[in-house]
DNA sequence: TCAATATATGAACAGTTGTTCATATATAAA
DNA sequence: TTTATATATGAACAACTGTTCATATATTGA
């Protein structure tokens, strides 16, 4: 048997590791449901501004998330179908394991 | 619109930080291909006994990877299904962005 | 019981990561 | 231009992560 190629072993954790953050995964979320500026993230996600940006610049530099300029704004969008369909998987794994559904007050993620 | 769960945010996060180190990526991977003993691994792999045991551990305690005890040996392998799709969702996103196939010698992965 | 082999674990350490604070840049309005 | 608003960035720092080395535990066979 042969292993992974080593390079892509690194490429692969390195993309991974983008979604392990809970911050990361907020505005990820977010995004998934509509496009928002930065403003707009911070009021909803209630984080601190510069924090969101460099979050924001570190999903921008891996292709996670396009922007584009509105004005004053910068709007930010995700870059492709497949952060959803990460996402969801996450979700059913981590479901199955802990029998837990995450919603709250009966309402569907 | 609402944001996501908290609980919900951070648990995706460490579910997703599970793949985002090339060692953990390299298990996985041989692992997917067949079960293997620690031995097995620490050949295969090329890495420090030591070192992949903690990693097997990690994986372990995360409902990763299952493990039975074979005489001396202890064998591991995935738990579920969940975690080759989720490399392959990988594989292809970070092919398609950098349009490199991570092939050697005219192989495919 | 003793030796050999297989695996696991604890402590220490260097390297990485995410946040905060302060400040810079960019755009629009006055 | 000046001022206000929106966003980005650099430096500093605490917290976390993965590896190594040494050692412990478990299993088998002599």
């Amino acid at each position: 048997m042969r292993p992974i190629n080593e390079e892509l072993a690194y490429d692969l954790g390195d993309f991974f590791k983008i979604f392990g953050d809970p911050t990361r995964i907020k505005i990820l979320y977010a995004l998934l449901q509509k496009d928002m500026c930065v403003s707009e993230l911070v009021e909803t996600l209630a984080i601190n501004q510069s924090a969101l940006s460099h979050q924001l610049r570190i999903l921008r530099q891996n292709d996670i998330v396009k922007f584009r300029r509105d004005g004053k704004n910068v709007t930010y969008s995700l870059d492709d179908e497949h952060v959803g369909i990460l996402l969801k998987n996450g979700i059913e794994h981590i479901s199955h394991k802990n029998g837990y559904s995450y919603e709250e007050g009966g309402e569907e993620i």
